[in-house]
DNA sequence: AAACAGTGCAACCGCGCAGAT
DNA sequence: TATCTGCGCGGTTGCACTGTT
């Protein structure tokens, strides 16, 4: 038995919003607000559609505060590590970028900088078109290069993403990690050295100036507070040698846990940016536990929900 | 100028979860 | 306890626009 649909699709409207629906949408919701009830909003307003459709609409286009494009290299580079760190939770990524919406981001992320990451020039048509798979097909084969740099022949582009920092590696030995202590290493060393940093520019692990020192503020809040204690009082030398030295000893909050577990499997094309086999945050064959299987596979933990704290609406809080 | 292919983004879809009943 | 309902999320689609041939 299907679930019931949320609206009558035949009584709804779908495609482009028209200005004046815009305008009807949004001022109602700044003189009324939502009434915490989206389905029965547009029949209060008078709008032939689904109340879905008017929850994405203001959320992602009529909110005040709202920005469009023009995404600065930060944002790229916040994007990409947390990309790096918990894969495609948009909604917590978005939460770090006041202003931002997961949509946008999303949108963002796989029409520009999965391409930029992935050494795929935009309008790059010396080259000749994309061939038929899209980027799937392309994260495969430059995999297959095992690209380390720009090849000689020019044919194969190298990623932008800037080399990993040969300590990166080098307590890995060369051997696939345990995925999960190495992604709690990697969000370690991330969180602490923002947390050790006031405001200036810094390197984020993959070599990118970073000036956000408070953007892991609430993947912090998720480490259990005596693995903070250790890492943040820590000095950075011994934070390093805690990262070098395979040191495990710290507990995830346990959604963090699996989050960052889960999300492995999804950081798709990104072991390629690694290089493959050494790639530190993801290793074949990783179980994953509690993981849900659905018809399209593993969902990951979509079952951990999010919400804007009150207290801080750009904190994002798991629950 | 026309045809074609690539790109960007708004919007839709289906699913899982939590709260209500 | 079981079922229903609405919300929020991530993935996908459709289409207008742009650049190339």
């Amino acid at each position: 038995m299907g679930r019931a649909p949320c609206c009558d699709k035949a009584n709804v409207k779908k495609g482009p919003w028209s200005s004046e629906e815009d305008a009807k949408l949004k001022s109602y919701i700044e003189q009324h607000g939502t009434g915490g009830n989206w389905i029965t909003l547009p029949q209060k307003i008078g709008l032939k559609r689904c109340g879905k459709s008017c929850r994405l609409r203001w959320l992602n286009y009529l909110r005040p505060n709202i920005k469009h494009g023009g995404f600065s290299e930060e944002e790229d580079n916040i994007i990409c590590s947390l990309y790096m760190s918990i894969g495609s939770r948009w909604s917590i990524i978005a939460a770090q970028l006041p202003g931002r919406t997961d949509n946008d981001i999303k949108n963002y992320w796989n029409t520009r900088l999965k391409k930029k990451l992935l050494g795929k020039p935009r309008k790059d048509h010396q080259n000749g078109r994309r061939a038929p798979g899209g980027l799937k097909q392309e994260a495969r084969i430059i995999q297959n290069e095992n690209f380390t740099g720009p090849t000689n022949n020019g044919t194969c582009q190298a990623p932008y993403w800037p080399e990993l920092p040969a300590h990166f590696y080098s307590n890995h030995d060369h051997r696939v990690p345990d995925d999960r202590s190495s992604v709690r290493k990697f969000v370690i060393k991330l969180s602490g050295r923002f947390a050790n940093e006031d405001a200036v520019t810094v390197q984020n692990p993959f070599g990118v100036p970073y000036s956000t020192p408070h953007v892991y503020d609430n993947l912090q809040d998720l480490i259990d507070p005596s693995a903070l204690a250790y890492s943040f009082t820590d000095n950075s030398s011994s934070l390093e040698r805690m990262v070098l030295q395979g040191t495990s000893d710290c507990c995830f909050n346990p959604e963090l846990d699996e989050m960052l577990c889960s999300s492995l499997m999804k950081i798709e094309g990104m072991d390629s940016l690694c290089g493959g086999a050494v790639c530190p945050v993801r290793a074949a064959g990783s179980a994953r536990p509690r993981a849900k299987l659905g018809p399209d596979g593993p969902s990951g933990i979509r079952s951990s929900r999010l919400k804007l704290s009150k207290d801080s609406p750009n904190t994002a809080v798991l629950y």
